[in-house]
DNA sequence: ATACATACC
DNA sequence: TACTGGTATGTAT
């Protein structure tokens, strides 16, 4: 109520313009004031024109509304109340009080962080952001009306003396795994929101809180008000350490055990004094805020309530640094509900809000009454969730993070009208796009252009593939479809756009990535001669698509990709130079490969077909390592499509290549030594590495990954070594083929086998072959096999140091010295599981890969 | 499936 | 001078 409508009097005013006070530290502002000097600074610019047409939209959709109310009939009325106390009741009946949820939030966060750090601002009125766009502002600015999404511009008017400080992400970012850590000391399955805020449920937590003794709930207060500047910064550090001291004794399982009350005493009273919190809910949640504060020098808020939707309203009522609990019964929460202004709920925005306004509801009190109405106007999900507000209740569990649906990136500038320069804008945004999906191994089927023009009139054009896709090029192809499509719809009138934007969705089922695999995998591919292949099709370079005439593929249709650029055949050309965008590793070995192999490229066309019958098998396939100008294409997920080497698939994922446990683990990437014998841990060190060292080529390829089945045969005895090419071991014996990729598996008797010849994926005694030397290795105790492999990496590397030239490595344990090829390794599998579970209903996202994911790595290798 | 709108941080 | 960027979801077609 205190908000009202936010234009109050100033009808000219538009409300989706005027200032937002629906937030802390906002009260009692001279509102008109405020918004005078907005819509002074605002009007007739296009944003404003803008503003202005998307609220009379709006109008209009309350006008379509409000007649549509005019015409509900008694009878319509009737049904919908019956309706909807029929739902009420059973509402009523599922209600669940008996968890006690918090939502924690940091006060001003990412402007409190700048104050602590630079406490010449402390006393300043100050927001983080540009003279565009602010992301939040501290308290003494909010009294000006500055805050959050308010561009600085207008907030320098309201208030002169504000200081803009850019924001600092990484920093929050640092600041937010800090108290990430006590929030899992309450809740080990709390759900962050934003680096800022989460929801935790503390219910067990209290359970067994009960229990504790006072020592367990007892906290050093550190005295640190004295300090400045500098000091502060170093008392700050002591902070952190005290806290990491404390908290292990604190949260241990069995509290009464710790030993903390006869040793904390003792360092209590040289450094301060004590704070005992108690065992209920709040007492524990000042804890928690208690020891957020002593650890970052921050403050939070909370809201304790039976549920996320009122807890969430309640970490608001007393901010900043402070808390509300609304008590656990259906009396407390209905009396709270009726107060609360609908604005105040989470999903109940500016437009919404106007919406039931104009429908005479403002708080949730209304909503109650306005039930059948609401029932008829709005949509079922719409009124539904109005429902649950209005009878307080909200989800009481909470759901750990849930598959990313989308990614995308979107860049706002000057204006651009030329043609080449959005193309290449366009790509940029692709390659940045492509960079995270690598990050996260994903690949997405649909992909979405974003445009916003000089009259911030917002498009979006989607395309979906029937394959999914990943790379800058496989992006970038839809994505400059997308945009052409739009230049030449518009033509010959240029866009002016403001923003470009580029997202990916419709990700294919993840459980099939396997990180490690494929980091480890591009890492000793060799530069990827193949698939960078230039030359034809899909391969358009900027310069091309800057040409007007040049025609657009037909988009998604993988079939005529693969024509176009049959799998495999990217060797030609079989680049001979270095590819500058290569990875150290990928350099190195692709120079040994040029030495071995000779000649071995012009027969691409030779092996064609056993390159994209093997490589649909599962074959891992490198997207190119092009340079900017050259597109590749046909990546593995192109093949994986192939139904017909389904068998193939089945035996495609390959078994660990044999791991070794000892105290630390060579990276080798790095080289470094790893301390750790846990490979999850030396898998998330390789990849960063390989992550660090990958940042712009994109080289990698991004193979599928093995379906549940793969991965448990996978454990058995094959072994799929694959490359980019396929070349048939007689050939490559007996030529220089070597170089071309392949994709082999090898049985028990030490027989190459194709993807023709599936069944021998039983073999029975397993083969290793060194991913790196690819000579297969008589031995198969994985000790033994790793200790080579990492013999072989530290080769490769020395080799390309001295500039020398890579002869066969001979390291103990090959044996059989038979060399297979010289194709890169691929533990993996590509695609199986995607042939198959395409077939099948998707995957619902729950299952997660429990206990798949984790062992995508390089456990696979070093198991 | 596509486009656009709304919402949240 | 200057009005974000990222993700999810709902609404409508």
């Amino acid at each position: 109520m205190e908000n009202g409508v936010a234009s109050t009097k100033a009808e000219g005013f538009l409300s989706r313009m005027a200032l937002n006070d629906n937030k802390a530290g906002m009260e009692g502002l001279d509102r008109d004031k405020i918004n005078k000097i907005i819509m002074e600074s605002s009007k007739g610019s296009r944003f404003y024109e803008n503003e202005l047409k998307r609220e009379q939209q709006v109008n209009q959709r309350i006008v379509k509304m409000m007649l549509q109310k005019a015409q509900i009939t008694e009878q319509q009325l009737k049904t919908a109340q019956a309706q909807v106390e029929r739902m009420v009741a059973e509402l009523e009946r599922s209600r669940d009080l008996s968890r006690v949820i918090v939502h924690v939030d940091m006060d001003a966060f990412y402007a409190a962080v700048e104050m602590r750090d630079c406490p010449e601002l402390k006393d300043k009125p100050m927001a983080v952001g540009s003279m565009s766009m602010l992301s939040t502002s501290n308290y003494h600015a909010r009294k000006y009306g500055v805050r959050a999404a308010m561009p600085g511009f207008i907030a320098k008017k309201l208030c002169p003396n504000l200081v803009i400080v850019p924001a600092n992400f990484g920093k929050y970012r640092a600041v937010s795994a800090e108290i990430r850590e006590i929030f899992a000391d309450y809740d080990p399955h709390f759900q962050p929101m934003s680096l800022d805020e989460a929801y935790l449920d503390f219910t067990e937590h209290l359970e067994q809180r009960q229990s504790w003794p006072e020592s367990s709930r007892t906290h050093r207060f550190h005295s640190s008000s004295s300090a400045t500047g500098e000091e502060q910064v170093e008392l700050h550090q002591e902070a952190v350490s005290e806290e990491r001291d404390i908290s292990p004794v604190l949260f241990e399982d069995s509290p009464s055990s710790s030993p903390c009350l006869s040793g904390s005493e003792a360092v209590g009273a040289a450094c301060g004094a004590f704070e005992v919190f108690g065992t209920s809910v709040e007492e524990a949640v000042r804890e928690m805020r208690f020891r957020i504060e002593h650890k970052t020098t921050l403050t939070a808020s909370a809201g304790i309530a039976p549920n996320t939707m009122l807890a969430k309203v309640c970490s608001d009522k007393n901010k900043p640094n402070g808390q509300y609990r609304l008590p656990s019964t259906r009396e407390a929460v209905m009396d709270f509900v009726q107060n609360l202004p609908v604005r105040k709920v989470c999903g109940i925005g500016k437009v919404s809000e106007k919406m039931l306004n104009a429908l005479g509801v403002s708080s949730c009190l209304h909503l109650g009454q306005q039930m059948e109405s609401l029932s008829l106007l709005f949509s079922e999900t719409a009124w539904h969730h109005l429902m649950h507000v209005s009878l307080g209740l909200g989800s009481t569990r909470m759901h750990r993070h849930e598959e990313r649906k989308s990614l995308s990136t979107e860049r706002t500038f000057k204006e651009v009208c030329k043609v080449e320069e959005q193309l290449s804008l366009c790509r940029e945004l692709c390659e940045d796009l492509a960079e995270d999906m690598k990050k996260e191994e994903l690949k997405g089927k649909t992909v979405t252009l974003k445009l916003k023009n000089v009259n911030f009139e917002v498009k979006t054009r989607a395309l979906t593939l029937s394959y999914a896709v990943a790379t800058v090029d496989e992006i970038f192809a839809a994505a400059k479809d997308l945009l052409k499509t739009e230049i030449d719809n518009e033509s010959p009138q240029p866009l002016r756009l403001r923003l470009m934007g580029v997202r990916i969705s419709a990700f294919v089922s993840s459980e099939d990535k396997k990180p490690l695999q494929r980091s480890i995998i591009g890492f000793l591919q060799p530069g990827k001669t193949d698939s960078s292949d230039s030359s034809r099709g899909m391969h358009q370079t900027l310069e091309d698509l800057s040409d007007p005439s040049f025609q657009t593929v037909p988009p998604a249709c993988p079939p005529q990709r693969r024509e176009e650029v049959p799998w495999g055949r990217g060797l030609e050309g079989g680049r001979t130079g270095e590819e500058p965008k290569q990875s150290f590793f990928q350099r190195a070995h692709a120079k040994r490969l040029q030495l071995q192999a000779a000649n071995a490229r012009t027969q691409e066309e030779g092996h064609g077909e056993d390159a994209s019958v093997i490589t649909s098998a599962g074959a891992y396939v490198e997207k190119g390592v092009e340079s900017s100008t050259t597109e590749s294409n046909c990546t593995a997920s192109d093949l994986s499509e192939n139904d017909s080497v389904a068998p193939v698939e089945a035996c495609a994922s390959t078994s660990g290549c044999g791991g070794t446990v000892s105290e630390s683990l060579t990276c080798p990437v790095c080289f470094g030594q790893v301390e750790t014998t846990d490979l999850n841990v030396f898998n998330r060190h390789i990849d960063q590495c390989l992550s660090d060292a990958s940042r712009k080529p994109n080289q990698w390829a991004i193979s599928d990954t093995e379906s549940d089945l793969d991965l448990e045969n996978d454990r058995k005895d094959f072994e799929v070594v694959q490359s980019s090419r396929v070349v048939p071991q007689e050939d490559q014996r007996s030529s220089e083929n070597a170089s071309l990729q392949t994709n082999v598996l090898i049985n028990g008797d030490n027989k190459t086998v194709t993807s023709r010849q599936p069944q021998s994926c039983d073999g029975r005694g397993r083969v290793l072959i060194c991913p790196v030397c690819q000579l297969t290795q008589d031995s198969d105790d994985l000790t033994i096999f790793n200790r080579h492999v990492d013999l072989c990496l530290n080769q490769e590397v020395l080799h390309e140091l001295g500039g020398q030239t890579s002869s066969p490595i001979n390291l103990p344990s090959v044996i059989n010295g038979k060399a297979i090829d010289r194709g890169r390794l691929l533990p993996t599998l590509a695609s199986k599981g995607k042939t198959k579970r395409r077939d099948s209903p998707p995957p619902p996202p729950s299952k997660k890969a429990k206990g798949l994911g984790p062992r995508n790595t390089i456990d696979k290798f070093f198991r």
